[in-house]
DNA sequence: TCTTACATGTGTCTTTTACATGTAGCTACC
DNA sequence: GGTAGCTACATGTAAAAGACACATGTAAGA
């Protein structure tokens, strides 16, 4: 089975592991670590973790990500030779991108509520 | 744009509407309701959004997802004439079943506490 | 020189989801 | 007895999102 895509559970000693991710987390978590200070691509690839817990976002997908937020006027961006090695491009939040993460915060604490009464019911018969 | 996928963000009043859903909530949601009592599709599909809130899972998606749960021995089912209307397939949960939605539950419970450590960071420096 | 780490990308496939449409049995009503 | 409407199950198709492989180039150090 290669490539395959974005299921909940996993193979992993011979079992599927269920994650329960929430839906596109990694752009809630780059517009926080990027509104607490600009960054450049790698850089937030390590520091990621810090919110997405264990699972590492891909390389490949987090800079596209970062070009469609850009597309979409929610980062800026400019090309910094300014620091040692390859030049980087670093990425900081426009006020549309700061409107959308307190729309994702809003949103975060719907889905904290809808799980808390999922797991209250899981419990009552448990 | 048609047949637009399972984005958080979606057309609302001209602007994107973040929802921050679990992926695949509606499996842990079924196997909770079948764990309850046995019913068949249609049924399910009735009280699904008890558990999932106002966004209403796809009546062909249920169905697929419900045999994809039976070719993995999670649930089981079988042809019931006996109550008025059309035959309906009436599944059960399986005790495979059972200990997947256990892991669901720890799975989500995780969920809670990552999503909780993200809200705080983002409130930190509000 | 060769390797390793940093840094930014592209190609391509699978899975998941949304939405539209198809089929067929049962019931009620005229 | 015909037909309208509801119930119930199912397939077709396309787009979004994610997983993974790979390409390109800079710079530091053994």
């Amino acid at each position: 089975m290669r490539g395959r895509g974005p299921r909940s559970r996993r193979h992993h000693r011979g079992r599927w592991r269920v994650l329960a991710r929430v839906e596109r987390f990694a752009e809630p978590a780059l517009l926080l670590l990027l509104r607490e200070r600009p960054a450049h691509g790698y850089d937030l690839l390590e520091r990621l973790p810090e919110l997405t817990g264990e699972a590492r976002v891909e390389m490949g997908n987090l800079y596209r990500l970062l070009r469609g937020l850009e597309e979409e006027g929610l980062v800026s961006s400019e090309w910094d030779a300014s620091s040692a090695g390859p030049a980087k491009r670093r990425y900081a939040l426009t006020p549309a991108g700061e409107r959308l993460l307190d729309h994702w915060a809003e949103a975060l604490h719907r889905s904290q509520e809808r799980t808390a009464r999922f797991l209250e019911r899981y419990e009552e018969r448990r």
